[in-house]
RNA sequence: GGCGACGUAGCCAAGCGGUAAGGCAGAGGUCUGCAAAACCUUUAUUCAGCGGUUCAAAUCCGCUCGUCGCCUCCA
């Protein structure tokens, strides 16, 4: 398997420290708010991550903390009059919410901020021992320029960003670059006893200290968005390497933005959707298929159009399978095979075909193009065998092919359902909001048989358009009329 | 100003030195009384532009243009 490597800007070949052992720490939110679709992306992907690294034969140890403690979550508790640890947790449990919804793994291990003071303390105190902290006014500082290596995730140099600096003034700070690793509180702010008086930790250092405890000094993959890689990464490095003495996380993960009209979907530029308003609209199932239709480090431009696109691939995937097990269900078998070896081997490399663009650091677009290509074909075949009398072999091989499909998209968590009930499922809501109940399609198809009986075209269509009008389509087949509600 | 990423058909998107996957939309066909739906077939002599390296470049190098991001909280 090839991952790319933000530190060392290509993609890598990936061997875990411990032989078939991945551990594996994420940044997760600051919860504060409710979760929007950058953070959905941010979730699912690292969820794809996890469930393709097990289906390789790894064990997986995933942790993804929650910063609980934070400016942000304080000053929204002020506006809001409500107690900071209370809005936090009541966020974190929206976080859960919006996350089962999209049908994404729970990490291992949640470490909270909150509950790794004392950790986050230890760390500091060996900072300064060390000579990389300084304590200032109540605040405790790390001093950047004594760490030789700052800068090398993030590609810059202390120079570069000295000069065009849009850092605070602070006195307390020996120099501009210095950040934060406790803040001392002011007057009503939540508080933790120190050796440098009561406060708080900074950002950067919960993420230090908490994956040094569950997954030790040095581990193998450490995730998260791109923005995250400087400062929160970059300053999360100097800390563990400079308290550590010894390598942090081999290999870095981040993923790109969910942009709108391609601008990054932020809460300061405020052009963002949360996780909820879009599955107030789609299927969790349509947004994952979004997702991960674009290799996870390019942005993805989150559109209704995108989304639309998303949703009427996915129906042919679906569809595909569910003609499947309706032919599986119901043909008969000859002796002669009908499928040629050319499509034979397209069906049985899709597996292969899939895991060596997953293999390819991550790319789920290029295995999603294998996948369509593949069902191309069973469409292909699924038609011969509605007409013709195929092998048990060609059914044995379709069943298996369907069964393929639905494991290798599993990994990216999407076509799951039952094909069949999935678009059952699927009349049936759009059948709620339509006008006319089953019973009232049902007696204007009858009316309409009976026209088209008499040949009497004109009244026939009139039904039809009837219908039409109600969002109602009939589908005439060989076997009669079937129906379906328009999307 | 510093650093970085990206620019592939109408739209989305793979491609990572060997001669352009896939999806959506469009066009033709099968089916149909006609349709619709579904399915099949098809759609880039060319990868922002200009140079260079190479037997061979969308892929490597340089420059130009354009878009975006990070440098401040951010997934």
């Amino acid at each position: 398997m090839k991952i790319y490597n933000t530190l060392t800007r290509k993609k890598e070949t990936f061997s875990p420290l411990e032989e078939g052992h991945v551990q594996l720490y994420v940044c997760g939110i600051t919860s504060y708010d409710y979760c929007h679709i950058g953070h959905a992306r941010s979730g699912l992907v690292f969820d794809m991550v996890v469930r393709y690294l097990r289906y390789r034969g790894y064990k997986v140890t995933f942790v993804r903390n929650f910063t609980d403690i934070d400016d942000k979550i304080i000053a929204r508790a002020a506006e809001q009059g409500v107690d900071s640890g209370k809005l936090a947790e009541r966020f974190i449990d929206e976080f859960y919410t919006d996350m089962d919804a999209l049908g994404a793994l729970r990490a291992d291990i949640e470490p909270k901020a909150t509950e790794h003071i004392q950790e986050m303390i230890e760390l500091i105190q060996e900072l300064i021992d060390k000579g990389l902290a300084y304590p200032a006014g109540g605040d405790v500082y790390y001093r950047v320029g004594k760490f030789p290596d700052y800068g090398m995730l993030s590609g810059r140099k202390l120079e570069d960003m000295q000069a065009g600096a849009r850092v605070d003034v602070n006195e307390q700070k020996e120099d501009h670059m210095d950040f934060v690793l406790w803040k001392g509180a002011k007057p009503g702010e939540p508080k933790w006893e120190s050796p440098w008086g009561e406060g708080r930790p900074g950002w950067h250092i919960e993420c230090s200290a908490m994956s040094r405890k569950y997954l030790g000094k040095n581990f193998d993959i450490h995730g998260g968005g791109k923005d995250l890689i400087f400062p929160h990464h970059e300053n999360e490095l100097a800390q563990s390497v400079g308290a550590n003495a010894c390598s942090f996380a081999n290999l870095w993960m981040h993923h790109g933005f969910v942009t709108i009209k391609d601008e990054k979907m932020s809460k300061s530029l405020g052009n963002f959707l949360t996780i909820r308003d879009v599955l107030r609209e789609y299927p969790a199932e349509t947004l994952r298929f979004l997702i991960f239709s674009t290799q996870y480090r390019n942005p993805l431009d989150f559109s209704e159009t995108a989304l639309q696109d998303a949703q009427t691939g996915l129906d042919r995937m679906y569809d595909c399978l569910a003609q499947i097990s309706r032919l599986v269900l119901a043909a008969e078998t000859g002796s002669d095979s009908l499928i040629g070896q050319k499509d034979q081997k397209k069906i049985q490399s899709m597996r292969q075909r899939f895991e060596k663009a997953m293999d390819n650091d991550f790319n789920s677009a290029q295995a999603l193009g294998h996948l369509f290509d593949g069902i191309k074909v069973l469409n292909k075949v699924c038609r011969m065998l509605a007409h013709q009398q195929g092998s048990a072999e060609d059914l044995e091989l379709l069943k298996q092919a369907g069964a393929t499909i639905q494991e290798l998209a599993g990994l990216l968590g999407v076509l799951q359902q039952d094909p069949v009930q999935y678009f059952q499922e699927k009349k049936e809501a759009l059948l709620a909001a339509s006008s006319l109940s089953e019973e009232e399609i049902n007696a204007l198809i009858a009316e309409r048989n009976a026209a088209r009986q008499n040949k009497d075209w004109a009244a026939s269509d009139a039904v039809r358009d009837t219908l039409l009008a109600h969002n109602i389509e009939l589908h005439d087949g060989p076997d009669g009329t079937s129906w379906g509600v328009k999307a």
